[in-house]
DNA sequence: TACCGGGCGGCAATCGGTTGCCACCAGACG
DNA sequence: CGTCTGGTGGCAACCGATTGCCGCCCGGTA
């Protein structure tokens, strides 16, 4: 019940106190190199050494503002698609000598406050992973923090994004050379940034290759999401579906089966991420792959640059090319839809 | 270049100074109901909104030495099996109004060990799943800080752990009643507490059922690693083969596929953790769920009652029974095999 | 009216660092 | 030999909260 939990730990007083020198002199010895002479200097490092003596972090922040903690919100850590962010972010993070922590809100805005509210004080910045707030919410912490949105884009706010308009056209292109005519899209959350600019790009590319795009949703971008869908997208079933994300597309595809619909003969499949898993499904995903890990290490590069004084004003977004990788869940429609291209499937 | 970022937050004296009190006033209106009249609290109370007043959580720390905040360490954080326990703490955490921040470091005990030297100072306990550091490491840490492990026991330290032995019988029964006689077990990693365990607890299965059981590895808990195990598994192919974990098993799947080796006509493949994308794979993969959530919840309510005084002491861990789930892995082994039971596959 | 007790609010110390300012001392130079 | 200069190290204020202790004032009671 003490209010000390374990035994306490050492400060610069005990040092000091050991070395016969004032806290000042501690400090200094151990943060300012050649500020204080060689030879105390030397003493003091290895009394610190001896005592197992490690500054607080939370006493340092006082005085001087800042923690060398960054934040990596993430809308979802049940999506592998953050794997390689998160990883990218790290990387970054431990490069700069930053501490990096991350925190999940489970899809949920209220709680995604909190937590920025909460750590407003506590962060040096912070980095958001397709958040699920309001501009305007992202806006209020930005002022008062440095920040940067990854898949995601914001005005006045830096931000890092994959290229959704030129892999939607990808995608379009694909299966427009299959021949496909007719193609749902799945919907995910409605407050995804991705999801909007994914639809209004797939729409766009549709209407230049000649493709009817129908709209369904929205959905939650996961697995369960994507089985619920299933039984919607089957009247009228088209002959290509296009998913806001992998997890929704896997589970679309488990619905189709469960519904006796296959995949890719009766119906083609792509989902967005290529997260791991997406190449063991059955059959294969034909995914459209964003440069994930890059995501995690530009935007926190810009981060920590804008923390040591970078004036985040105003450049546009960082925009970083997508890829689409071919599996086994396209294939040419079936033959009653029409005008389908020469020859058959192979 | 400021040595704030953003502009400076109100402070306790912002609002007393507007209050026209004293700012241990404010403090005590806030955090002592009852301890200031009514009507200057609700005054208090109202400034403090109006300025957008938020105590520092860092300057709170100073005097009580509680950050309100624990930590849960994973070993790497790309592995899905960490999903459920990651939610079980958060959820545990949130209802004691902890801040859990999760942490990843890649598999490697030297990051481990940083980042615990790190926090060990900001945080009010850790949660290690897991972990991949000694036990005289863990148990360094444990003296400074309320700790508990999660998947690993170490002497003196509070742990909740699956019933690793009773799963391994379920699944050593489960072969031996389609027959099976030689079985290879794939390792983890060395450093794995959990990987030990699970050897030692099939090879007695494996003693008492009559039984061959063969270990190779280790090998990286990753698809990668199963797919490099694939190579080794073939010679001599045995009927079954239990993976360390379910990423090795799908690994291991598609190695034995890409070398021709059917699964389960030639050789049945049991996995351990229950997955996302464990039902995805082809065949869905017979595996060993462990009460991954409840490894988080309980460990994480735990930690707190200790952060709250409970006695740490002896107590042995708490053992939760695990789940043998049987999918489309694992059949009766082929004729050649000699003695297996009347009927043929169905 | 005098005294007592309790509710309420203020003072100031404290947590563990950082840092501006100043004093001291030694060596160099005129 | 006196003064200047620069290298060292100490003093004390400060960051923003919490909290022990004390005093004031008001009301109740003898």
């Amino acid at each position: 019940m003490g209010k000390r939990n374990g035994e306490s730990l050492p400060t610069i007083y005990d040092v000091a106190r050991e070395c016969g020198v004032a806290p000042s002199t501690v400090s200094r010895a151990l943060s300012q190199p050649g500020r204080v002479s060689a030879k105390t200097s030397e003493r003091i490092h290895e009394v610190a050494a001896r005592l197992g003596y490690q500054a607080n972090p939370l006493a340092k922040y006082l005085p001087t503002g800042r923690t060398g903690t960054i934040v990596l919100i993430v809308s979802d850590i049940t999506n592998p698609v953050y794997f390689p962010v998160i990883r990218g972010a790290e990387s970054a993070a431990a490069a700069a000598e930053y501490t990096l922590v991350l925190s999940d809100v489970g899809e949920s805005p209220e709680r995604e406050r909190e937590v920025m509210e909460k750590l407003v004080r506590t962060v040096d910045g912070f980095a958001l992973a397709t958040s699920r707030l309001t501009d305007a919410a992202i806006r209020a912490v930005a002022r008062r923090r440095p920040m940067v949105t990854m898949n995601r884009v914001t005005q006045q706010v830096p931000s890092v994004v994959p290229d959704n308009g030129q892999g939607m056209r990808y995608a379009g292109e694909h299966l427009a050379e299959l021949g496909h005519r007719r193609v749902t899209y799945v919907s995910g959350p409605p407050t995804s940034w991705a999801n909007t600019v994914r639809w209004r790009a797939l729409r766009a590319a549709g209407e230049q290759l000649g493709m009817t795009i129908r709209r369904i949703g929205p959905y939650a971008p996961t697995v369960a999401g994507g089985w619920a869908a299933a039984a919607d997208l089957v009247s009228p079933l088209p002959t290509a579906v296009i998913a806001y994300n992998d997890l929704l597309a896997i589970g679309a595809m488990q619905g189709l089966h469960d519904l006796g619909v296959k995949v890719p003969d009766d119906v083609s499949v792509i989902g967005c991420d290529n997260i791991l898993g997406s190449d063991w499904c059955t059959p294969a995903l034909t995914t459209l792959a964003a440069p994930l890990r890059e995501l995690g290490t530009r935007g926190v590069q810009h981060l920590i640059a804008m923390i040591n004084g970078a004036d985040a004003r105003p450049r546009r977004p960082l925009v970083l090319p997508s890829q689409l990788i071919v599996r086994e869940s396209t294939a040419p429609p079936r033959d009653e839809d029409g005008d389908r291209p020469g020859s058959g499937r192979e």
